[in-house]
DNA sequence: CTGAAAGCGCTAACAT
DNA sequence: ATGTTAGCGCTTTCAG
């Protein structure tokens, strides 16, 4: 057998009230005594039974964290810091993967459930609301959501202005001069808020994405390759295409270079994410920031503050994105050699 | 209050032995109570607490994962295949990043004790035998180790021959021709290794790898630069460079990229891991593959047999290496103007 | 086939 | 300053 509390009290004369006391710092205990209770947890290297402790007391102090895919160095990264902020704090976190999979994401939302967990953070994900966000479904666990807005929704949350990320890709590529462009995007709500703001800065300037220029599926470098084989395909064939994360975006390079395409002198290419992968492709990736380290420790934060009860009101942070500028992108051919003649007229606009 | 079993038990005129055992399918029910049972369950939205189970019985359930660092490519993977097997299995798990730090390692492993986790893997990591993986520390705890081989421990271990894959890595460069090359590797055992294997390789051809040609440090992709220029300043200078991890590799081409040498044709590069940057760098980088998904998924396999005692024996599980051609490496200058004239006899031995 | 009761290891009033 | 005691929510004999 384990030893336990009642061991240590045994041994040190005392009652497990107070083993319990010196364990916790609480109430008021003689130097002597626990002195001499630290002495007897040491000599049996006693370590208390933590699912005791959370069954008696209000908190586990576990956070569960939902996410698509671990290995996606976007996901990696904020887990990193949501697992950081939260040992700070004092809570572990139990990992839950969940291959863009509702079922899954329920199940797992359950089992952190009946594991009795604090609170649980979901990265981005599968539009399932009504299964594990509805209020009803929740039962009263807080949640916090990162990556994915859902502005209905009373929940703590932050992510990045995913409307103006988009509007900032576009915004670039106008301002480079190209006037034909293709978008990529990953078959999640906050995609096509990017694909809004991107549509919105080509309006402004008079153009329109045709609907034919657009893709979406599951952000894989395959389905990037294979969407811009497609979009390339089209006539006239874009200068440019914005994808809405890293992973399509890589697609699109290599697409580039199965067509003999130099990017960025015949394709410009924008990203989203700003992960590790911008920096070691081939050119370097033009790309949207976001601010993975801090929105995974700022999600922290507000979970806990709820889950403590010290703020009961709801926050809804937008953090801005930036544009990262690197190899990917440049003016297309046609303004090269027209010495940006078309291009300038939009920018006297404003 | 949060509806308990005993409230269900009293709603459906049972008690709440029979509640636990419709729960669990154990003893013997009769289907109509069965049924009962489950529809106040369902109504009350009823789920079992647990932590409460978990106190009782022998099992929590839950393993705990310790790795560097989760934002590593490598460690992703290997983390969400273990993730996925322990998932089938029925455990969850508590993720721990340790950043190669061996303090926060054994407070980790102390943390992991208090909630009773079933068994702990550990990825890699710093060498820290005595404070965590001393048969007196682990207190019966049953521990299993990913891509950390420690020979004389009797615990369960998955991972790849380093020695061979580093004795790989420079047969290959051999085979091109490279007579003069240069090591980076990783401040862990395992890089040590395959720098054993590395140097074997070189023996066999009556050649020697100087001290002077290998630098070791932690695994960035800054100190792969760094350690790159310093190796490309000896005298000679080296033709091929072997990293022991994808990201070292990484910065090699980076700092040839500063200097103007072009990757392979002024330097051959070869990676160790095979993660998913391998596949992204300019020129795609040669390396050394390890089963990052098969390691994650058999060493939960293992440790998992030994919770449940299945299985008692200890298995040290060693993978084999693979290389993976890409196009980082090639025949050295010299020998390719000479149409390889260099090479040629070390074939003709075998 | 079902129920009563004794824990699992700990916390938190409430006494002393 | 320390001890008593009643749970926390569940599993598991052991009776019936």
């Amino acid at each position: 057998m384990r030893t336990t509390i009642f061991d240590i009290a045994k041994e040190a004369n005392v009652s497990i009230a107070t083993v319990s006391k010196v364990i916790n710092n609480t109430g008021r205990i003689s130097e002597k005594t626990r002195k001499k209770v630290l002495e007897v947890i040491e000599k049996h290297n006693y370590t208390p039974n933590l699912l005791a402790t959370a069954l008696t007391s209000k908190y586990s102090y576990t956070l569960g964290l939902m996410m698509p895919n671990l290995a996606n160095p976007f996901f990696g990264e904020i887990a990193k810091s949501v697992e950081d902020r939260a040992r700070e704090l004092g809570f572990s976190v139990i990992m839950c993967s969940t291959e863009y999979d509702a079922e899954k994401e329920a199940w797992y939302f359950t089992l952190l459930q009946k594991k009795r967990v604090d609170g649980v953070i979901i990265i981005s994900g599968v539009e399932n609301e009504d299964a594990i966000l509805g209020q009803k479904a929740r039962a009263g666990m807080p949640i916090a959501l990162v990556a994915r807005d859902i502005p209905t929704l009373p929940i703590n949350t932050v992510c990045v202005d995913d409307f103006l990320g988009g509007y900032m890709a576009a915004r670039h590529l106008l301002q480079l001069g190209h006037r034909n462009m293709g978008m990529i995007l990953e078959n999640i709500r906050a995609a096509r808020e990017r694909l809004r703001g991107f549509r919105k800065a080509l309006e402004e300037e008079g153009l329109t994405l045709e609907d034919r220029y657009v893709a979406e599926g599951e952000a894989t470098i395959e389905n990037g390759k294979l969407f811009a084989h497609r979009l390339l395909d089209k006539k006239p064939s874009p200068t440019a295409i914005f994808a809405t994360n890293d992973i399509l975006a890589i697609g699109v390079i290599r697409a580039a270079n199965e067509r003999n395409l130099k990017v960025p002198d015949d394709l410009s290419v924008v990203g989203f994410d700003n992960t590790i992968l911008a920096t070691i492709t081939d050119p370097p990736l033009t790309t949207i920031a976001q601010p993975m380290s801090l929105m995974g420790s700022t999600i922290v934060d507000l979970l806990v503050q709820e889950i403590k009860g010290e703020e009961t009101n709801k926050q809804r942070i937008i953090l801005v994105p930036e544009l990262v500028l690197r190899g990917s992108t440049k003016e297309p051919r046609q303004v090269a050699q027209q010495e940006g003649s078309l291009a300038q007229p939009s920018f006297s606009g404003g």
